[in-house]
DNA sequence: TTATATACCTAAGAAACTGAGGTATATTAT
DNA sequence: ATAATATACCTCAGTTTCTTAGGTATATAA
């Protein structure tokens, strides 16, 4: 899976919005709900999702939990205390960067109009 | 200069931006205005500019053209017809990422209010 | 039985940064 | 005078984050 040359440090964004909304998820998961919500627009490599999901756990921004299901193993995350509180910081970061680039790419943009 | 973690791949758009409504431009003064516009939000790094800008220049989208100004050189960069073309391409592929994120981020946005 | 879907993972290489350094002139403050 | 800041260009080592391609294994559909 491959897509936008965008996504680049917003990854860890999406997975923990995802996991404030899910309370819990694994991996496959992710990839999955991330293509239906942006109708295919934004497609998560494995190769990106699963080390930045263990550099959060290694954090301590989530806590992991194996489930088993028809014989195949589930590793479902779910946002520790910290985790919580990362959100809402990197959710800001998102915004505000989100208004820099309004800013640039639409200069006549009227504030109240911005994101 | 530095800043946000989220503006990796979005520079060369930005570049391509401001080159597009200022004619011509140079280094110093893209950080500058990226400053101003976004009230000191989003800073350049020269270390990633001119890089960025050597690049585009490689890839035939800017063109350059050095000038004197109180002995100081100042070296100015243009758009070029290909360079014209990929302004629009970028912006559309910008716009279509924000609108994926908003769909991950506020997944309750209708679409009539999407960016 | 072969391909696709589900489900995890790693590892080499590429790309885009940061941060720190270098060179040089002009201006402003001490 | 001199030191600091602003202007103006640049490079390069190291880091982070991704892509691409592989590996393992089970379940289901063709």
């Amino acid at each position: 899976m491959s897509s936008n040359a965008l996504i680049k440090g917003s990854l860890q964004t999406i997975i923990l919005k995802l996991l404030e909304e899910n309370e819990k998820m694994y991996g496959y998961e992710i990839t999955q709900k991330v293509k239906e919500l942006t109708a295919g627009e934004i497609k998560i490599t494995e190769g990106a999702l699963y080390p930045a999901l263990h550099k959060l756990e290694a954090e301590g921004l989530l806590t992991t939990e194996i489930q088993q299901v028809d014989n195949r193993v589930r590793k479902y995350y779910s946002l520790t205390k910290d985790g919580h509180k990362e959100v809402s910081s990197k959710l800001a970061e998102l915004q505000s960067f989100v208004e820099s680039m309004q800013r640039i790419i639409n200069p006549g943009l009227k504030p109240e109009f911005s994101l």
